[in-house]
DNA sequence: TGTCTTATGTCTTATATAAGATATGATTAA
DNA sequence: TTAATCATATCTTATATAAGACATAAGACA
């Protein structure tokens, strides 16, 4: 099909020129705005743009199923086929699930059998499960400030409200993983200790459920470090034990940040795990 | 089409179970082996093995084209479409590169911008480009034999001939990377200091070019540690500078180790940039 | 020399059919 | 009557094909 889609003025112009001949002859107009095409972008993506915005606008649940593809091309006025493309990228963007048979799911942290989805550190012996799921250990949850350093990862101005979590992870009775975390004040308003003391499931899972904030991709920024005082102190290590440390932040859609975290790995037992493509 | 495919039985029985109809009455086989049956996949999936196969046997060169979509087409008596979901996923996998309007050509470490392309770090102050290339220095290049590490990292036997090099990478004037590289004997025979420090592109060009290898992915394995004397006068630096250790082992096509890499990288002016998705 | 045409690639969209999952209802056995 | 079983209808996503649009480059031609 040839002819020009309603959605297609939703993002500018598009490539259509050739109208002319199936317009009556009498309401010819001096064409609309050929000139000047910005940004021509495909149906699909057009699609996928707009599927983005409903999952933004939190149309769907974390974990529920979106409309069957037949709806979403009734509604969008296009074909089966040209949603499904739309779907795909977002499936391989992590943002969907699909299941044959069953539907679309809006991805989510929990209900995953992999705990940690951004935490590539794993056991030495390659045994994931041989020593369980991590201990966790809450040091503090406080409101801050945000330092120049916070403000730039989170898009903040300096000094603007925010949470400042700490912990530590344990794997049997060493710890392995100490954490300082970032959020921004506005969209966590509410969270305390306690909170995070009785979850059981991951963090992120908690921020989807408590605070509608979806974790959608991240950055790492990977250095060997030394210890400080305090860390030493909190990871019972020796100041002279080198560790990796590993500063993330962690994005919601549109590529707004919405948490920092400054992580310090013991590498003795465990080691980070990297796929390169 | 629902009719059975000639490819279908390259790769294991199909689905197909009503064939008898379209078979001439006299050649009726006692079926083929419709029970068990072990790994059907879709047409889609074994063209990709087909173009699998065609790449590793070197049927087309580095950086050249393959055939168009409607040759492929052709040879393989399927539609137009398939061919392209096939070439989708090699292109996604990086072993393909497709180029509207010109064709698609195999992928190929030289004639890149980037010049390392496994290579994750990058200067702190984050414009990759302020230091210019890096600067290579090969240290050693001798032949050995497998130690129990390296032999299990590569898929050989201990004690088979190896060639290990040696080289330190320097951006400025600070040298910042170690590296000691383990490449099998034999597909690397006649790999030397010489070659390496005559040539100006990536290793993993000349390693295509001359050898014929291509590297097609790779894992790595990050720990922070401390260097040992030799190290710190390679580097420059105190015993006591944590270094980030990475230890990479690459993969050629059909998940074939082809060579283990154990690097230390400087991380006061560099960090080691990970994306999550 | 510059513009137009044409050939040949990939890209986009649409349609038809297959295959997986699930609920429903008829049938059957206890 | 009740519970279990089986076939089926009807959802879903997955796969295969075809046709036309768009991109690129080389040659025709003024």
């Amino acid at each position: 099909m040839a002819a020009p889609h309603p959605l297609a003025s939703d993002s500018g112009a598009t490539s259509v020129a050739l109208e002319g001949a199936s317009q009556p002859a009498g309401t010819a107009l001096p064409a609309p705005a050929p000139l000047a095409t910005p940004a021509f972008s495909p149906l699909y993506q057009q699609i996928k743009a707009l599927l983005l915005q409903s999952l933004e606008a939190g149309e769907w649940k974390s974990g529920a199923a979106i409309p069957s593809e037949q709806e979403l091309a009734a509604r969008y006025k296009v074909s089966q086929g040209t949603v499904r493309k739309a779907i795909d990228e977002l499936s391989f963007d992590n943002l969907l699930v699909r299941r044959q048979g069953k539907g679309t799911f809006v991805a989510t942290h929990a209900e995953r059998q992999v705990q940690y989805r951004f935490l590539k550190l794993v056991p030495e012996d390659g045994n994931a499960s041989s020593q369980g799921p991590a201990q966790r250990q809450i040091i503090d949850c406080k409101r801050a400030r945000a330092s120049a350093d916070v403000a730039r990862g989170l898009g903040l101005r300096p000094g603007d409200a925010v949470l400042q979590v700490r912990r530590v992870l344990s794997f049997g009775t060493t710890p392995t993983i100490l954490e300082d975390i970032w959020l921004p004040g506005t969209p966590f308003k509410g969270l305390t200790a306690e909170r995070l003391r009785n979850d059981n499931g991951p963090m992120y899972a908690l921020f989807e459920r408590e605070f509608g904030v979806r974790m959608v991709r991240a950055e790492e920024k990977i250095r060997a470090v030394l210890p400080d005082a305090t860390q030493t102190a909190l990871l019972g290590v020796a100041s002279s034990t080198p560790l990796l440390s590993v500063e993330r932040i962690a994005y919601t859609y549109n590529d707004a940040p919405i948490e920092m975290r400054q992580c310090l790995y013991l590498t003795n037992t465990h080691y980070y795990r990297n796929e390169l493509h």
